[in-house]
Parts: structure tokens; sequence; C-alpha cells
DNA sequence: CTCTGGCACTCTGTGTTCCCGAGTGCCAAG
DNA sequence: CTTGGCACTCGGGAACACAGAGTGCCAGAG
């Protein structure tokens, strides 16, 4: 059905459209790359990839330009994850290296993805659920008022003031916050909830209201404001590369926390690249987008996911190099904090 | 040199041109707003107003567009700030009371911000040296590791894992949290270093090393880690405003956290509201912008500051209203909590 | 059966020309 | 100082022609 040569053509149009933006003709093809046989034969393997679905031509009289779905066979089978080039590799190395917090990891990562790429990344904050409690703090910062500092162990930091509805003394804080400290410890924060379930009764009575109060605002956090909050950068990029479609559409959808997440998409293996090709997109104001992204994590588990969101026409091998290798980077950063 | 009717219709020119995006012939002005007087008066007027500067024609044939020097002219003297609505009034307090850390008030401010004036908002989160220490936090998190914490009355945390050289017993950290947190507590973030200059004297000598190395690390967040952290949202209100400028330059520049610093501006007073008008502005990429910016702060002391983005043809009084108003419902909740 | 060269055809994009209309500046009169 | 009249300018849209790129198809060669 598609012989080899009929994969070469289609192969050749995409790099050529990728790298001029202009629809290719059987003429430039045979030019361009030596593929050994006249522009007739071309045009007939064409008509043949137009017949499937797999090229498309704008206008009678116009070069050809790949469909979604011949994006789509490219990226499966016609091409494979150009890796990065020594100084890349280096220069991320460095880049990262210098972060002290997680803020400042996540912050950098975004723009060295947006820089290299020279498109519009996004990155997801490690998710909670998917750590474990290195430690929890309660801080008295008033009469009736603590502060619950919950440390996870890629460095994240969640607070929250609580107000109490009565005056508690520092031991007794100071108790309620050993009990939590080694119970809690390394626990993984999905498994907090039912932890937590146990713990009133080794308190003593009078400090169960407390500690309610406390524990309800502590799971709040774990698990309703668990919205995962992701950033973006780049957006300037998308200007340089004219979209065929507004640019509006995509930047209402950066700046919309819960579209990002599903571009993101599911988890799939750690650092497994899935790549979303403009109508793959679940997102409507996104048709003509292609997303590239991959899950990072410490160790063997994934913690969030971050990627980046260019034209359908990006040059793929390269895109997913560099996604894949900053996911892996990143990865043993948070794993070396 | 300016009668009052020549500011009139400088008035009129720059209303009609806010609201229609196109030049403003004499004919027009003297249709929709009521000036008494004929076209060919008022052609004589705009005539003296291109004289000084303040009005310019794109060309031979075509209505009038206000410079920049007329946009100035107009915002220091021929319009006062619009109220928002009481509507508006409620939307803005029911939206960001329900905030529920600093990070959540400063995403809230900048999308609601982005909403109200439908351009892109920029909002500095407070700054740490003008705000004062509500605590700090030492916490155990590893044999040699400590975690500082650091919690101001804003509510900003900021933290830090420490590597020490030897292994120091909770007590011990304890003890040193203590003697932290009563010098330490209330005293303006600016007055830290001096303060904890003689600190070292108040502990045994054993402690002193560990002192000094939390000590310097505490410094380094206040002091070099005093990067100011700015947030924007509303990009895509850039796309619908139909940018005579490359949007291209805007989007690079939002992304300069450095650049949006000098925008902001120097600080005024509190609430009191800075105008830049296209070329006024620092940075070259931005002209065919004007930035609306106000202090905003908790008490009589100025925090941070906010403001808005847009083409230089936007509606002054309504941008500053919200603005003004934004800053002031900031500042209550911060102060508030 | 596949490849190739030739050829007529069909488009888009560009450049040219033309004209309408909005808006102006100037002038003389009220 | 204001007003109506008038000639003038210039940008932008419509109509048009045209060159060039690219195609599909066909007949002949390997």
């Amino acid at each position: 059905m598609l012989d080899d040569r009929k994969l070469a053509v289609l192969r050749a149009i995409v790099e050529d459209y990728v790298s001029t933006n202009e629809p290719v003709g059987s003429k430039a093809l045979a030019d361009r790359h030596n593929l050994g046989v006249s522009p007739a034969t071309i045009r007939n393997d064409m008509a043949a990839l137009e017949e499937q679905g797999y090229i498309h031509q704008p206008h009678t009289s116009a070069g050809r330009v790949p469909t979604d779905k011949g994006y789509r066979l490219f990226v499966d089978r016609l091409s494979q994850v150009k890796p990065l080039s020594g100084a890349e590799r280096r220069a991320i190395e460095t880049f990262l290296a210098g972060a002290v917090d997680l803020d400042e990891i996540v912050m950098r990562t975004v723009r060295l993805l947006a820089q290299l790429t020279r498109q519009v990344a996004v990155v997801q904050y490690p998710s909670l659920t998917r750590s474990t409690v290195r430690h929890v703090e309660i801080v008295p910062v008033g009469d009736r008022r603590v502060m619950l500092v919950l440390i996870t162990n890629t460095g994240r930091v969640e607070q929250r003031v609580i107000d109490l509805v009565e005056e508690v003394a520092e031991d007794r804080i100071a108790n309620l916050r050993a009990v939590l400290n080694t119970c809690l410890d390394g626990c993984g924060l999905s498994n907090v909830p039912e932890t937590v379930a146990e713990l009133p009764e080794r308190l003593p009575q009078e400090d169960r209201p407390v500690a309610a109060t406390i524990l309800s605002v502590l799971l709040e956090t774990l698990v309703e404001r668990h919205e995962e909050k992701i950033v973006f950068a780049g957006a300037a990029n998308l200007a340089a590369a004219d979209f065929s479609v507004g640019l509006r559409d995509v930047l209402e959808a950066l700046e919309e926390q819960v579209v990002l997440m599903r571009l993101l998409g599911e988890t799939g293996g750690l650092s497994e690249l899935t790549v979303r090709i403009g109508s793959e997109n679940p997102y409507t104001g996104l048709r003509g987008t292609s997303i590239v992204a991959a899950g990072y994590g410490s160790g063997d588990k994934e913690l969030a996911r971050l990627g980046v969101l260019g034209p359908t026409r990006m040059d793929y091998p390269v895109t997913m190099g560099a996604v894949r290798a900053v996911a892996r980077y990143v990865g043993q950063i948070l794993a070396g904090s």
C-alpha cells in the first residue's frame, strides 16, 4: 500500500515543509532530495499519498502540505528522536544546577525549554500526590493562629494559616507536631488521609478538637487544593512562528490551567514522550498546534509532566530530543536535592 | 495658548480615537460632541493642536490621532479617574477574599486586573525588604541538614535547605530557634543584618559555628536573593488589541523580569498612580504601549507595585480606576491576613 | 508494470490602474 | 473669530491582467 519510496517522499515533504513553511512541489523535492526518480514519478506517489490522507494541497496547483495524519506517520515511523549536542547538554546541566529551590528549578526549566526549542514551554509543578512527606511543621503565629507548613521530598513547601477556636499552649502544639511527624514521615501523600484518620486516638482527649481543625486543613491542602500548578514561558516565540490559526486562542489556552493540564496528558511511562498533533488535541482552540510532552520524576516515580507547544509544522525530532533531555535532567536534579 | 475649546477638542479626539481606533476628522467631532461650533472652526483648532505636537495626522488627508504628548495632557488635565461600579467593587472583594495564601492572592489579583481592564496585568510580589519578620523556623530534615523557613507579615514564605558541617542535636536547634525568634520577631527585614550581627554573642560557644552557617544563609536569602518576583496575566488580551508595533516585542518584555521591574517604576506614594505613555517608556520594544501602575501595601508601607500594560490608545480613566481600586483592595487583604 | 518527458490546464499572488470618498487647508464673507 | 464653500490630496478597495508554479494525464520507453 505504501512502499518505501512513498514513505521517503512523505518524509521529504515533511522535512521540506517544516524548514520552508511553504507547500512543497514535486520538482523541488526531486531537486533537494536525491530520490533517484523524476518529478513525474513523485507526482504519482504524491497522488497516492493524498488519496490516503497523508498530505493535502491547499488549492489546485499548489504544492503539498502534510496533514495531521501525515505528521503522525512521520513521527511514528519515519523519524527518530534527535539527541542534543554535547554543548547543549552541558548548557542544560550548568543552567539547572544553579537553582536553589523548587520554584527556581521549575522557573529555570521552563525558560530553558522555551529557549532550546524556540517554542512555548510548559512545566507542571511536581505533584503533591505522588511525592512523600518529609516534614510537617506547626508554627504559632499569634494567640489563636498557627501556620501549617508541609515539606515534601521534592522540596515543595505548602503553607496555610489556620485560625483556632481556643488558645493553645506551646507544648501542646509541640506534642501535636511530634506525633504528626512520627506518623507521617516518609508517608506517600496519597496515603496521608488514611494515616491521619487514626491519628486522633493517639492524642490526649483535650487536644482532639484542635487536632481535628488542623488535620482537616492538612487534608484540604492535599486533596482539594491538589490543583496542580503550571507555568509556561516563551510566549514570544509564538509571535515569531506566524500561526495559521489565531494566536489569541493559543494564548487563552495557555492561561487556562485546566486546559494545560489536559494537554500535558495522562501519565505515560517515565520520560516517555507523548506527541499530540493538531486535531488529535482535545481542545478546539488548539487545532494547528502540536504538543510534545514527557513525564519527569526522581527515581522511578513520575512526579509531573513538562512539554512544549508549537505549530503542527514543528521540527519533531529536535523538539522531542530537547523535551526528553530536559525531562531527564530535571529528574536528576530533583533526585539529588 | 490653548484655550478651553482647544482642550475640549483634544479631549474629544482622544475619547473618539480610543473608542473607534480610527483617526478622527473634524466633521465626526462636530457631530458626536456638541461643541457648539462648526467643523471649520474645529479644523482651525486642530491645526493649532497639531502645531504644538498634541495630535498628528498619519497622512495628508486622514483624521487626527493623539500623540504621546496629547495623551499626557489628557491624562494630566483633561480627565479624571473613573471609579468602579458597585458591582465591580463587590466582584473584586469576593474574588480576592477567597485566597488562602500569598501565592493565591497574587495569582488572583493579576487575573482579576487583567479581566477588569481587558489588558495585560502585572503584579510584583510583596517585597521582602519592606516587610517584617513574623517567624523563623529551623527544621531538621536529615542528619546534617536543616531547612530554614522565614515567614513575613505579608504571608510570604521563603525556604532554604542548609547543609551543616556537623550533626546537631534537636535541643540545640530548638535553642537557636528560640533565640532567633526573640531577636527577630517583628523586625523589619531591612534591619535584620544588623540585628543578626550581634546575635552569636547570645549563644553558647559550641553553637556558634552552626549558627554562623545558618545566619549566612538567612542573610543571603534576604539580600542576594532579593530579586523581586513578578507575574503577569492576560496576554490573550494583547492579541485582541491589534498592536501597531509588533506584539512580539511586548511578549518578550513581559518575560523579562528586569524590564518589568523598571516598567512598574520607582516607588511613588502609596496607591499613587503612575502613568507612562508610549515613548516616555524606558524600553524601546514598548513604544506604542502605556503602563498604568500603582503601589500597594498594608498600613502605610508600600510593599510592592502592580499595574497594567496596554496600547497607548487605552481608556485611561477606566484603567486608572481599576488599577487604583485593585491596589487598595489587595492592600486591605494583606493587612487583614 | 513502472518510470519518464511532454503538454495543456488551473490556480494564486502580485503589480497596475482607476476611482471614490474622507478629510484637509485656504479664502472670502458674515 | 467663525462659517460655508471649494479645490486638492491621498489612501484603500475593486477590477484586471499576467507570470509562474504546480498539477494531472497521456503516450512511449525500459
